[in-house]
DNA sequence: GCTCGTCTATTCCTAAGTGGAACACTAGTC
DNA sequence: GACTAGTGTTCCACTTAGGAATAGACGAGC
């Protein structure tokens, strides 16, 4: 089968089967990045629009997606072997650990090199980063309520959603512990 | 100058500034390896062998770092030109915001696809893999006593792993009741 | 009615990063 | 004396990421 796709196909193919009712969602790849855009980036990455035609292309290639041509564009759906190929891959794949990629914690493990105090507006710019984004999840958590429930459309969305908002509230605390221990350094 | 350079260019040439004392450290590509494995794939990440040798060859090209022949082989360190580029980094570049690339978070995303159990189980995987994790850490995080105090060397790399355990216990947490939230679903 | 900017839709080029294979030398250890 | 593990390095093919370039459509204001 098409298995050995990198974890990003599956990801984008996945953002398909969230239709709004019954009948599969069609999907340019404009739509599919803004989709991409607006919660895949939260906890994987947002890929490049060059990115999300490669793999559309990639994806119909393989069967996955079906392309028609619309007045909109070329649309994207998936197909029954799609369907399955993410279930398999859902079931039978390891999903191996997280990366992060944290410029500020890279930054701040070199803060012998610049003075404290760099450091410390360093810190206090990251939290209002952190508020900005806590702020686009907010708005991506809001727009699911109303299929949220168990059983519901956007239930594991809901429940993914909850956990960033977490995330970010809490490493606010620690990044406001960090500016008050750095201050008390000096 | 060189400031041209990705993040990760950076990351590496900052491993040359933790020297065990007053004199320049010199580093072959495969300590600087380890020495990245050890603490930046953390919250950066661990490069690969060949990336941390073709880094380490621009490094060298553009002056950042002066290799030397040893018994050991070839090693770098860092010259000033390199510590300028590194401290003007600091000071002037755009952190930019972190990147998180979460496969669970990604595959509970999916959770519809599957039955709860295998989301369930899923989770207790990962929290499994998270105390390993964390566990790697806190010898990390050991390793740094006894120069960890406020002007010391590992000063900054401590306050970072401090950050790193936080954020395992706290996810600890979060998955636990996630787990909950679905027992309840069901 | 025309122009300007923004949104939609797509492609292309280059740089960055990965993973694996291959090779060689050293140092135990059974 | 062979054999495994650790150190040190290079090469290659492939994948992913980022940015620029292009082009049509659509509404806003002059």
């Amino acid at each position: 089968m098409g298995q050995d796709l990198p974890v990003t196909s599956f990801a984008l193919l996945g953002l398909f089967t969230f239709g709004e009712g019954d009948r599969p969602q069609k999907l340019t790849g404009y739509e599919l990045k803004r989709r991409a855009d607006a919660t895949l980036r939260f906890y994987w990455v947002s890929p490049a629009m060059s990115q999300v035609y490669k793999e559309l292309s990639r994806l119909a290639e393989r069967g996955l997606v079906s392309p028609s041509d619309d007045d909109r564009g070329t649309t994207y759906s998936i197909t029954s072997a799609g369907r399955s190929a993410l279930e398999a891959w859902m079931r039978e794949s390891e999903p191996g650990f997280s990366v992060l990629k944290h410029p500020i914690a890279l930054r701040l493990l070199l803060g012998h090199l610049v003075e404290p105090s760099a450091t410390i507006a360093m810190l206090h710019d990251h939290l209002e980063a952190l508020d900005k984004e806590r702020e686009a999840l907010v708005e991506v958590r809001e727009s699911l309520r109303g299929a949220d429930a168990p059983g519901e459309t956007f239930r594991h969305p809901s429940l993914v959603a909850d956990w960033g908002l977490e995330y970010f509230a809490h490493e606010r605390l620690i990044v406001e512990d960090l500016i008050r221990r750095i201050n008390q350094d000096e």
